[in-house]
DNA sequence: CTCCCGATAT
DNA sequence: ATATCAGGAG
């Protein structure tokens, strides 16, 4: 994509949504990892559902460790993938009191030792937590980067990477959040809405769907 | 590369 | 019935 058309790209996600802010919820930062954590294939609505209960009672990793893997299973077993999630944050909880003083680290490459936390997870939480401009490829921004051409790549990194060069200062705080959100709500996986898409002129992605789902023959 | 895995939309 | 959802580890 041009630079002007990448320019323009998030000028108008930016006008569109000045503030944009994380949908999963969370009172501070170890509540964010822990979420983010379970996020993996899985929605954001799904996950809230289960911490809503979670995070009433367990806000420390302290307290996480005392509510231990089966506890935490009873909580999260409407989220996909849970056996691997409780273990993992049951081990991250003990490995944060263990290495950190119990304190989330402001440090993406300190992030990632934490059992369950990859690559994605610590850019979010460097973000979100702590207003680092990271952005975190997830499957949204990856297939929204690829389909409009902002920022192609086989691989997250390699998307993420190539955000990083082509994302102007004025917007590298907030991109992944625009990127996600546009992705969620709009240039959706199975059915993307470039009818309703403002950046619809600057996109790559040519089966475009021209119009709204046909509404019964008007009269 | 495979496995992990429930809820929801299509 | 199947694809998809804020991925990460072996």
């Amino acid at each position: 994509m041009k630079k002007s058309d990448v320019i323009e790209f998030y000028a108008r996600l930016a006008a569109d949504n000045p503030h944009p802010e994380t949908e999963l919820k969370a009172g501070n930062p170890f509540q964010l990892v822990v979420a983010v954590a379970l996020s993996a294939q899985a929605t954001d609505i799904g996950v809230n559902k289960a911490t809503r209960a979670l995070f009433e009672e367990v806000k420390t990793p302290e307290q996480m460790v005392a509510l231990g893997e089966a506890g935490l299973k009873q909580h999260i077993k409407t989220i996909g993938l849970f056996n691997t999630k409780a273990k993992n944050v049951i081990a991250l909880s003990e490995k944060l009191i263990a290495d950190f003083g119990g304190e989330v680290p402001a440090d993406r490459d300190a992030l990632e030792t934490l059992p369950g936390v990859g690559r994605k997870t610590a850019n979010v939480v460097m973000n979100v937590a702590f207003g680092a401009e990271t952005f975190a490829v997830d499957t949204h921004i990856f297939r929204v980067g690829n389909r409009t051409g902002l920022a192609r790549g086989k691989t997250p990194l390699a998307v993420e990477l190539k955000l990083d060069k082509a994302t102007p200062a004025p917007f590298r705080l907030h991109a992944h959040h625009w990127l996600i959100l546009h992705g969620r709500y709009v240039c959706k996986a199975r059915k993307p809405e470039c009818w309703r898409c403002i950046v619809a002129d600057l996109c790559a992605y040519k089966p475009k769907t021209p119009a709204p789902p046909s509404r019964a023959n008007a009269a």
